[in-house]
DNA sequence: GGGCCTTTTTTTAATATGTGAAACTAATTA
DNA sequence: TAATTAGTTTCACATATTAAAAAAAGGCCC
C-alpha cells in the first residue's frame, strides 16, 4: 500500500472517468477488501467525490461491496472484460503454439509479458513447476527495472513511453544483483539494445536466472517480450545462453504472426 | 454483436463513470479490435462523447489503440485488475481445495461460477484437458436459463436481484431441450428451491449434462454454485445423480469457509 | 437496552467540468 | 476533382464536483 502513494500522482487527469477509475487501483493495491475510510484515506478526492465513485463503480459491477463486513472489493466484471481483453487484444493466442514448441525444446519455465503501466505483465506461461511457487500467472506484475523481460522491453521503448516507464521505476532492490538506479539501468538497456538480448542475474529472486527477448514489430515498436527461466540450481547463466537462438527464433515468429494477424497493443 | 443491442439499454445511468464504462462492453461483445465508427454505431452517446470516452478509456490504459490500423481493443489494464480481483474478491481461492477433492473424487468435471450482470460467469474449473489457471478459462461467460449453475443461482436470488436477472435472459434456444420461456423457467427454478438442486439436462449444449448446487452465504444470499458436468456419453443423468450428496456438502463447506473468511460479493 | 463515540451516508450550493449539436478537417472513394 | 465518409474540435449549455454540515447507522461499553 505505500508502493500506492508512489503510483497514483503520476495517474494523469483524463476528467470524472480517469479519477473514478482511481478507485480500482486503490483497492487493487490493498489487495484485500476495504471499507470506506480506508479506501478514502488513499483517495487523492474529496469525501463526498469518493463515496459518489465508490457507488458508481458498484452499480456497475466494476466494484463488489459487501453490507455485511461494508467492505468494497474488486467486481467480477473485470474478470469477464478481461477474459476478453487477454483473448482478443493480447499476444497470448498468437503466441501460444510457439510458446508450447520453445517449453518442449528446453524443457524450462516460458514467460509472455507485456508492459502495462510501467510494469512488467506476465500474459501466459508454460512449463511451471508446481513445487515452486507460481511466479507468474496472467496479470501479474513485476517491476521493470529487474527482470529480464522488463529490461528487454524497455530497451527498445521509444521517447515518450521510455521516459513514462522509467520514470515509474521504483528502483527497489530485490536482490544483490538488483539494478537500482538509473543511471545504471541506462547502461544495461544500451547493452541489452546492442545484444537483442537481456538477462536477469538473480535481479529479482535469488536463485532464478532468465534470458529474455523483445517481440517486435515492423516498425520496431515493442509489443512484448519472451523469457525462459531456471533456476541457478539447475543451470548456469551460460547454460542458459545456448537457449539464445531458439529464443530469438521464437520471438520473431511470434512477431511475423503478430503483424499478419491483428496488431494488439498501442 | 446483436445480443448487444440486448443488454446495453439496460445499462443504470451512474453519470459519466457509467457512460465511458459502456465502450467497454460494446469493444468486448465485438470479439475483435474496432475502429471508431463502429464502436459509434453501438455506442448510444453522440460522436463527440463516444470519441472523448475513448479517448480517456485509452489514456487509461482500460483500451488499447493501435495507431496503424485505427482499431480500439480491450487493455492490459483489465488484465492487471482482474487478476487482482479473482485472488481477491471471487470464490475461486477459498473454493480450491474443495474443488480438488471433488475432482479427485468423481474424476469428472468442475465448474465454480458466479452471477454476473445477468449471465453465468465461470471462475475456476477442474479436470479439464489443459490444466492452467489463466484467464483463458476464468471469465467466460454463458446464458443463465440454460445451464445447472445458472438456474441454481437464479433460484435462490431474492426479489430485485432475480428480476433484473430474469429480464436479462435472452431465452434463446441452444438445444431441443433449452427452456426458452420465462413461465417454464419460473417452474424449474420453483422445483430447484425445492429440492436444493438443480440439473442441465443437456440444455446448453447437446450431449453435455450437469448437477448444480448453491453456495449460500449464513443468510441465504447466493454467492456461487458448482457444478459436476458430464457427457451423456460417460454417464446418464440418474449416474451423475449419485454425486449429489459429495456436491452438497462440497458447496457447505465453501460456504462455511468463505463466511469465516472474508464474504465477496454483493 | 441506553448512552456515547465513530463511521457512513445524505444534503446543500457555488463552482468546476462534462456534454453534444454543429462545424470542421482528414481520409477515402467515385 | 468532387462526393462521401471518418475522425476531431468547438463552445453555449447541462451536469458533476465538492466543502461543509448534519443525519443516519453501526459499534461498544456498562
Amino acid at each position: 500500500m505505500e508502493a500506492l502513494d508512489f503510483i497514483l500522482p503520476k495517474a494523469q487527469e483524463d476528467g470524472t472517468v480517469g479519477k473514478a477509475l482511481i478507485m480500482l487501483d486503490i483497492i487493487a493495491a490493498a489487495d484485500r477488501p476495504m471499507r470506506f475510510n480506508d479506501i478514502l484515506a488513499h483517495s487523492p478526492y474529496p469525501k463526498a467525490t469518493t463515496y459518489r465513485f465508490l457507488q458508481s463503480m458498484t452499480n456497475q459491477g466494476m466494484l463488489a461491496y459487501d453490507p455485511d463486513s461494508q467492505k468494497y472489493s474488486l467486481g467480477m466484471r473485470l474478470v469477464r472484460l478481461a477474459h476478453k481483453a487477454w483473448h482478443q487484444a493480447s499476444l497470448a493466442p498468437i503466441a501460444a503454439p510457439f510458446m508450447d514448441q520453445l517449453a518442449e525444446q528446453t524443457h524450462e519455465t516460458i514467460h509472455l509479458a507485456q508492459i502495462e503501466n510501467g510494469q512488467v505483465l506476465f500474459i501466459d506461461k508454460r512449463r511451471t513447476s508446481e513445487r515452486f511457487e507460481t511466479l507468474a500467472q496472467a496479470g501479474r506484475v513485476a517491476p521493470a527495472h529487474c527482470t529480464g523481460v522488463g529490461k528487454v522491453m524497455m530497451a527498445y521503448l521509444s521517447g515518450d513511453k521510455k521516459e513514462f516507464t522509467m520514470q515509474r521505476q521504483t528502483f527497489i532492490q530485490l536482490t544483490p544483483n538488483t539494478i537500482t538506479s538509473r543511471q545504471a539501468l541506462e547502461q544495461e538497456l544500451y547493452t541489452i539494445r546492442q545484444s537483442g538480448i537481456a538477462y536477469d542475474r538473480e535481479e529479482h529472486e535469488n536463485g532464478i536466472i532468465s534470458i529474455a527477448a523483445p517481440i517486435l514489430s515492423s516498425k520496431q515498436r515493442v509489443i512484448g517480450a519472451i523469457s525462459i527461466a531456471t533456476s541457478t540450481s539447475r543451470h548456469s547463466l551460460e547454460e542458459l545462453d545456448q537457449y539464445r537462438d531458439q529464443l530469438i527464433n521464437t520471438v520473431q515468429m511470434v512477431a511475423r504472426e503478430a503483424e499478419h494477424w491483428q496488431p494488439p497493443n498501442s
